[in-house]
DNA sequence: AATGAATGAGGATTCATTCAT
DNA sequence: AATGAATGAATCCTCATTCAT
């Protein structure tokens, strides 16, 4: 599905074909976990899909919990790099929070089984699961502290605001990507994107018409 | 920690002796598992913890599963009761949101455990788990629909505004209270309340200063 | 299906009501023990066929074995029993003998849970299952031995010919009676009669056709 | 005690050593079934007879049950080869059927316990059991056609008289080679022999001196 | 680099039996 | 006589990992 670095693995290969046979293992280990869950998954059931016996895996990886951290790890990269891409230099933080949603879930559906591990990660190797997160809030933080001083946003709270985006984000992802794909990212991003604006502009709404 | 009742399980006790072991199990699977996990707690765990030999266990439930589905359940009506308790018959839905957030992170840390049971429902038990948060979520888009005809908020997109608003309550609730307790509740409601009452707020924000 | 009378039971119940309890344990055993095996039957499955409680099986007898063993004797009395009837005191040992095979085959379709107890008791309780048929053995063999005086039929080898047509019936029961019974009894007589009859018989044939 | 071939295991091994390793098991496999029979046999019982770890009975055989039908259907051909080789090419049907009793006895004899395993089969696996038998009882309708059509034996019935003879071969396997294997085989061929000679002669017996 | 045979700790589950009420 | 809660020994099976080839 989608070419996967052989960044996070400990054994190095030294041969084109070991290389090729390591990135054909860290595939086959995403369609498995993905599928399977980490528990379910088996050695075997990826180095069936990968097309190499049993002891091959061992020759680049160091266990099963192993491989499963490069890949969060690897989908962590991919993640920043692609919500980076799409939201780009965008100076104004709100606009770039509505395209940043509209990036995470078309995201999170082309990488269903990347999503599914990360969450999963919670329980298998929790450290990386928060570093995972910690990072994204970290920079969350950052990006809300810039806007608060440019008087894009209002300021306080950053790192609560940081994790609620967050979540806010995770679990739409959850929702309408990996449970159901069908809904148009548009329409999501819509609804949710004047939440996310009203909610982080440093403006008081005018409250003409409430009690 | 909690009274657990008997609400979910498979296997009715006829005596009062029985409800009481079983009430007991309840309770001990619900530590066990809350801190080994899922695959890592063990029956004889959950039967040393309650004090009763291994096949009571079997007399109660039909499987470790079983008792895990039960608890996620059990952890759904604790919720909803509490919740509802505080947010009681708050008339607008800003405010309600407001104490439901309070709520929600006093709740998740008297019941570490059970908050962890219920993510980990996601890999272990999954319909459990969507059943959890699509039981929330109807409730929150039924709220969000009257409160947008009595104008309390914005119209529109109600049930990716629930799903947003459940992200933004579990994840802070995992940072706030399962990872890191230290920070006061009412710290976090002022910094995410204001997000989310202007977010849904039907008035749109003054921009004056926004490109 | 039939009355089991509560001969072989080691706790004689001392009320009108004691004893009913016994013999409804006692069919249901023979029902659970025929349908799902000596090693499949539960105990569980046969109070509860019998409408009583657990405990209540230990009130009348001591183990599975037990009643198991009980089943084997008590098939062994109906067998006997019902063949006797049939067969009464046809004088002719190969008369006898044809119409013991139509009882015994009639015998089988009625009691195909009984029969199967039987069989399996060759792996439960080798002893009563030895029992059985050598109780069949002795008789089969003296009933030879006098036809033979009698000049009825051959004499000689007469344990081996008992087993013989022990093995025979056994097999003709299971293969049309407990297997398949739509086969009348009256066309397996026919064929396996004659067999049985130019068997046993003092003559030699006479081979005027054969090479 | 006897060669048993890697016929019907399920995973074929791929080395030489796997070879071995999994004919080790089969070989004790049919000790440990034959001597405690299949519930009370043990996995461990038979790797520790094999000298393996428990887990190599995985490595070669999906189950319990798995390993059992396989030495069933094992005990099928050799069975079958063993009498077809001593019964040869006879074309007398009358005498094959003695030169078949008397085998059968001897081979009996010599595998005592596989022979326990196919009777045990009845109730481990039923169906394996029917196979065994019925493939038996196919061969032997075809066998007293064609000797019915060549006017070796009387003609009719041959399906019944199939099983009649199965069933007398068995018998007298289990009394006179697993019970007790003191008696001469040419004494038991003698005494049976005649009977099965007259029983399947297509001449009436001379009926001089009956009634 | 690749293979696949071998390992064995670990754990869920069953169920006959006991016994206090 | 009847009940049903409690027991715990017993065992099948999984699978990550090692290692000799």
């Amino acid at each position: 599905m989608n070419q996967v670095s052989s960044s996070n693995a400990r054994k190095k290969p030294k041969t084109a074909r070991g290389q090729k046979t390591q990135a054909r293992l860290l595939e086959a280990a995403e369609v498995e976990f993905g599928e399977r869950g980490f528990h379910e998954a088996a050695i075997t059931g990826i180095t069936q899909r990968a097309g190499v016996a049993l002891g091959t895996f061992y020759v680049y990886f160091d266990s099963k919990e192993e491989i499963f951290r490069g890949l969060v790890a690897h989908m962590g990269h991919l993640t920043r790099t692609f919500i980076a891409e799409r939201v780009g230099t965008t100076p104004d933080r709100i606009a770039a929070e509505r395209l940043g949603l509209e990036a995470f879930i078309e995201f999170a559906r082309r990488h269903k089984n990347l999503y599914r591990i990360v969450m999963e990660a919670q329980f298998v190797a929790e450290d990386a699961y928060r570093d995972y997160y910690t990072v994204f809030a970290d920079s969350y933080c950052k990006n809300l502290e810039r806007a608060a001083e440019l008087g894009q946003i209002r300021g306080g709270g950053e790192e609560e605001r940081a994790w609620a985006l967050i979540g806010l984000n995770v679990f739409l992802g959850m929702r309408f990507a990996v449970w159901d794909d069908s809904r148009p990212v548009a329409a999501i991003a819509q609804s949710v994107g004047d939440f996310i604006e009203f909610g982080l502009s440093p403006a008081r709404p005018t409250r003409r018409d409430q009690r």
